[in-house]
Parts: C-alpha cells; structure tokens; sequence
DNA sequence: TATAACTGATACTATAATAGTAGCAGTTAA
DNA sequence: TTAACTGCTACTATTATAGTATCAGTTATA
C-alpha cells in the first residue's frame, strides 16, 4: 500500500528544495539534478503545485519557480491532496457502487475512523518542520 | 491508496460469515453468494487462510471450510499482513535501493511514526469487535 | 460404485493505477 | 538571434490488483 506515491514524494523533494532557498528562482533542471527526480516527471509534478499556488513560476531564461506559501502552512497532507485526492485508507465508498454487502460494513466506521487519525497526524508535518528537521540533521552529520 | 485490497476486504467478510457460524463448515459456494464474492477468487483466499491457520478445511461433499482461532484475537492487521504484507504507509525503503537522496530523508521517521499508530489502532479491530458490531447494527434495524 | 459437491493448487488473462517520456509552442535574458 | 527556460499535453511502459479457468484429488450418499 502507498501513502505516497512518486508525484507526492517527488514533490515533497521539490519543495523542501524550494523553501531552502526561499528567494530564488531554482529551474526544474536544477531541482532535477540536485534530487535526483526523472526532468520530465518533475515539470509536471511543478505544474501542478503552481496549479494549487504552493508555487510560483518564472518564464524564460534565467526563470524557475520560487516557493509562494509560508512552508510552515504547507502540510503534507496539502501535497498529497493535490496529487493523490483525498486520504482514504480504503475506498470502497468511493466506487460509485456501494459495498456489495453494505449491512456487513461495520469495517467502514473503523477505517474512518483511523483515518481521520492518519490525516490529523499528517496534517502537523509540514514542509517547514521537515525543513527544519532535515537542518538539524545536516549540522550534526 | 489501498489499506484494503480486495483480497483482505473479501477475507474478512469471509471470515465474519464464518465466525458467524462457528461450527459448521461452509462452502466456498455459500460463502461466495452470501457476500456477493467472485468464487475463484473467494477461493484463492480461503487457501491463503488455510495456510496461515485462521481457518481449517473439510474435503469433499459437505465440505468446506471452519474457522479455526479465536475471532477476538484475529485482528485485521493479521489478514492485511497475509494479503499485502507489513503494513506501510510507504515503501521506498523496501525496494531494495534506498531514497535517491537518503540524506534528505527526514520524511521517513515521520512515516514510521503514523505507520506505527495505524498498525496499534488496526490492531484493536478484531474479526471478533466486527461481529460483535454487526449483530448490534441486525438488532437495531 | 458412480456421481455430485466439495477442496488443493496453480497458471492464465484483464484492468487499472502509477511512473516515466517526448515534443511542440511560447517567453525572456543576454 | 539563440540558449535556457516554462506551459501544455499526448503518449508509452511497468506494475499491482482483480478476476478466470482448469485439472487433480477427496468424500458423502444413493
Ligand atoms: S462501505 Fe465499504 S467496506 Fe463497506
Ligand atoms: S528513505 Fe524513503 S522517503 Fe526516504
């Protein structure tokens, strides 16, 4: 099972990449290079955090993209939605068509609740406290 | 995302009907139409229980199949991990190579921690706490 | 003792989700 | 003018999940 997939991996990456030099345009290639991330793949995960304004762009050459939200606001919960949809642990209820035996799905109510649980969780994690993390960890290595 | 396949989804309706009658053994047949499941497939999964001992097995006409533990101590991580394996909320470190840019990697200990919590909380939801639910829900109605 | 109702085992196919690639059009700095 | 960029979007590849099909062997029962 995947919390994660590569477009939320990848785009965590580009975004603690981003929130660590704040000011300036980094291009796609750059961040590409620096995390390792397919270019290609890459420029549309970075559309679609522009979509959902986490990002700015710059055209052109000498352009890129630049971080355009407080990363302390920015949960990783965000980034998952963006690509992935909402958090369900299981989505049965989402297949247009109900559970075959609804009556029997006693299991609903319990993975409902679990995750609301995991979002609550992965909604404190945010691309700041992560940024601050990955810091810590650099200064003592 | 997937917590459930359908795999350990049809395994515990399964293994409800079959909790439900405790003593008798009921055929993949019965059990596939009273919960509406694909036969073979229901079948494939009836081996996977037999093999890890949650439920035994009668041969021939009449046959069929019986559970054979203690519903309140099969909790539904149990037949997660038949199915799917060690819950993980995500999976790069178990393809063999590790993160493309470990160093980065604070992400993970974060990961671990809500895995963690799911499986407690998967834990407490037992074959057991499910049949107990659904026949309060059968009064109710 | 024939047969219908079963399980054991396993190979196969279909479908859908994820991951990754390619390429053209337009923008901008130098 | 050109090289370094982004915007957009169609395409392909790979993998995971879901489901089907079959054959061999077992057992109750008439
Ligand atoms: S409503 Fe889906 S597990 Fe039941
Ligand atoms: S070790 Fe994998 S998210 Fe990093």
């Amino acid at each position: 099972m995947k919390l994660f997939t590569k477009h939320t991996d990848y785009a965590i990456r580009a975004l603690l990449e981003l929130a660590g030099s704040k000011d300036e345009f980094l291009s796609a290639r750059q961040i590409a290079k620096q995390q390792r991330i397919p270019y290609q793949f890459l420029r549309q995960i970075l559309q679609g955090l522009i979509k959902n304004k986490l990002v700015i762009s710059k055209e052109g050459s000498g352009g890129g993209f630049r971080i355009d939200k407080d990363p302390d606001l920015m949960s990783i919960v965000d980034i998952i939605v963006i690509f992935q949809g909402n958090i369900q642990l299981s989505d049965c209820m989402f297949r247009k068509k109900l559970c075959a035996n609804r009556s029997n799905c006693v299991l609903r109510k319990q993975i409902n609740r679990i995750e609301k649980l995991v979002n609550e969780e992965f909604k404190s994690v945010t691309i700041g406290s992560l940024l601050k993390d990955l810091k810590k960890q650099r200064r003592r290595f």
